[in-house]
DNA sequence: TCGAACTTGCAACGGGGTTGCAGAATATTT
DNA sequence: AAATATTCTGCAACCCCGTTGCAAGTTCGA
């Protein structure tokens, strides 16, 4: 629990119980999660508007990313790696079709894709849709 | 013009003006396109509630699909391959960070990913961001 | 312990997208 | 060509997602 204040401490964020709680959420449930899960996690402890304030910051300071998704955005810890200045973009994703949770795959590279002339491609986004283990 | 309501007609769809006009949009620009550009490019012609449902026909159709985007959503034409049911599923697109557009990259596979064990892949879906060709 | 700086809750708002329903347009049958 | 069944459209209303402004409450450093 000290170990939250810290990463705070390391985001000059102010500890605060919301933050401890959005940020404990994300560290026990290990899949990505929505503003959704997040409410329906934390229940009526804190408003809405707090929760997406919350994501917004955390996003900004590279402690969560976006993650995309043909139905609706969801939130992911970021890998030890990223801060506030530096982002590891490179992204897979694993969405199960039958259970409908989203997993980051931390230590899968993407491949290389070899582009027309012309285009030059800063980060890569890769979602995979299909039956994870757990549904296997 | 008659070509867009041969693959109309090839659908089951009735040929209607919004229908034609959405579609012949879709044609003449070439890049992924939002509802929001729809209803820029189409005007006061139709109702927004009827362009929702025009894209959403066109997608239970095949005639168009989903691209993601982590500001949202859009949709583009399909490759002559698909159809409502059989989908080429794999994608990539590209979005330009300089001028926004995202295009289809149809003649490009992704590469092979390994997997770990227990995942059983169905689709992949790859978003590159960077800088196109046009903007270089 | 005090004050500056930041965070929260509330209210309100805008945009995206959906649904129900009545009226209009399209296709089909004769 | 006219009548009918079927499908589409427009309108109104609604819900959900996400944001903003502001006043009151917290945090943290001096």
């Amino acid at each position: 629990m000290d170990q939250l204040r810290e990463t705070l401490k390391v985001h000059h964020l102010r500890t605060t119980t919301c933050r401890e709680d959005v940020l404990s959420t994300f560290i026990n449930r290990k899949n990505a999660l929505s503003h959704g899960d997040l409410e329906g996690a934390l229940g009526e402890s804190y408003d809405r508007v707090t929760i997406y304030r919350t994501l917004k910051t955390f996003l900004e300071k590279g402690i969560i990313h976006k993650v995309l998704d043909d139905e609706g955005l969801r939130y992911a810890l970021c890998s030890h790696s990223c801060s506030e200045e530096k982002h590891q973009h490179d992204h897979i994703h694993f969405k199960c079709s039958s259970c409908g949770e989203t997993n980051c795959l931390e230590n899968l590279h993407i491949p290389a894709v070899s582009l027309p002339d012309g285009y030059h491609p800063e980060n890569f986004n890769l979602l995979i849709q299909g039956i994870c283990p757990k549904c296997n």
